[in-house]
This record gives structure tokens, sequence and C-alpha cells, in this order.
DNA sequence: CTGGGGACGGGGCCC
DNA sequence: GGGGCCCCGTCCCCA
């Protein structure tokens, strides 16, 4: 919706499938994972679109391999000077633009970032602060993101099937490696992907 | 090959 | 309107 980046929704083979819901939420203010029930088995609803809006287009876009939708050719249509990406939105195209600011330098190593708080969570590997434990097992994550996703190997719910071999995965990394490096490799072709979308 | 963790990027939301 | 915060995600490395 509102952004009018490109939305590619190919990060993974077809024969991948997504999750069913999980409960990730974690509300903010808390420094521990919830003890309780974290990720219940969450009635297996299937939750519609694992490509978020926001889900990051990544590499792929940059190399140029995102498809692309309507209307970014429209005359609305505005390309990043820098990186070539192409935004309708002019608020996503300015938001956009800060990325290529890196104005947030490491003072230890050097290295410079587009917003402050990934400078923050840089600093704390040079720190070696963990502020997000879990409270499972009482492992402590300097990356609140990295805490979830350990958050989710304490599950025992795997959400990540492969249509391929039906080898279920608890995070979808592990379904993408081994859609990857593993299934894919030496079989069938996947036939074309759906004629999909919502869009257009 | 799988499981796990570290580091970090992009974009949306909220104040 | 801008900055900070958070979420979602990827890539890489290692056991």
């Amino acid at each position: 919706m509102a952004t009018a980046a490109i939305q590619a929704n190919f990060s993974y083979a077809p024969h991948c499938l997504p999750p069913s819901s999980y409960d990730a939420d974690q509300k903010p203010g808390l420094e521990l994972a919830p003890a309780e029930p974290a990720y219940p088995p969450a009635a297996p609803e299937e939750y519609s679109d694992p490509e978020s809006p926001q889900s990051s287009l990544s590499a792929r876009y940059f190399r140029g391999e995102a498809a692309t939708h309507r209307s970014l050719d429209s005359q609305l249509a505005r390309r990043c000077p820098t990186c070539g990406k192409v935004y309708v939105s002019m608020p996503a195209m300015a938001m956009h633009l800060l990325t290529h600011d890196l104005r947030h330098k490491c003072g230890v190593c050097g290295k410079a970032f587009s917003r402050p708080w990934l400078l923050q969570g840089h600093m704390r590997s040079h720190t070696g602060e963990k502020p997000f434990g879990c409270a499972h097992c009482g492992k402590a994550f300097a990356d609140r993101s990295n805490l979830r996703a350990h958050m989710q190997t304490h599950s025992a719910f795997k959400h990540y099937r492969c249509r391929q071999c039906d080898k279920s995965f608890a995070l979808k990394s592990y379904l993408h490696k081994h859609c990857e490096a593993a299934c894919v490799k030496g079989a069938e072709p996947p036939p074309p992907p759906p004629p999909a979308g919502p869009t257009s």
C-alpha cells in the first residue's frame, strides 16, 4: 500500500510454504521475552502473506531482478539517482534517499550507518552489551531481531515447510537455505509460479 | 545439510 | 515534518 516501491514477491522457491501464523509479537518496553507460550501452536490459520509490505527487497532489487509492478512506469515514478530504485510515492522516495546518507559513524571502527539505531546496534558489537534476554533460557542478545529468531528455536512448531520434500523448519531462513542448498538441487525444476498476485 | 547466532539494512509507525 | 523506534528480513559464518 503505502509504499510504492516495488514488491518483489519471489524470495523463495514456490514449493517453500509460508508458515502458519505464530505469535512473534513482542511489545515494546519488554526486555525479556515472555516466558509463557511465546509461540502458541496458533490455530493453523494461514497467514496470508509472508512477504509483508515492507518486505525487504534487498539485494535482488538492486540487482534489478525485481518484477516491475504496475505503476512503476507511471508518470509519477521517480528514480533514486544513487541506486536507481524506483518509487511512485514521493514520501517513500524521500525516506529512501536518507538511506544513502551515512552520517552516523562508529567512533571505534569508522563504519558508517544511515540510521542512528543502526549505529547503536553496531556499537553493541564493540561493547558486548546484550540488552535483550531470552526468558526461556536466559541467553542474551544484542539485537532484538536476533532474540526473536532465537525464540523461534524454542518453539516445537516448525512453520516453514518445503513442498518438495515435506521437511519443516522453525525459521524461514532455514527453509530458504534448505531450498537453495539442498532440496532444489537435483529436483525437478519447480513448476512455473501461479499467475500471481493480488495486484493489477 | 541443518541449526543457530551475529550483524545489519529497509521501510513503516509513532511521537 | 522529522527523528527515533520497531519490525521484518537477509546475508554470512560457524558448529
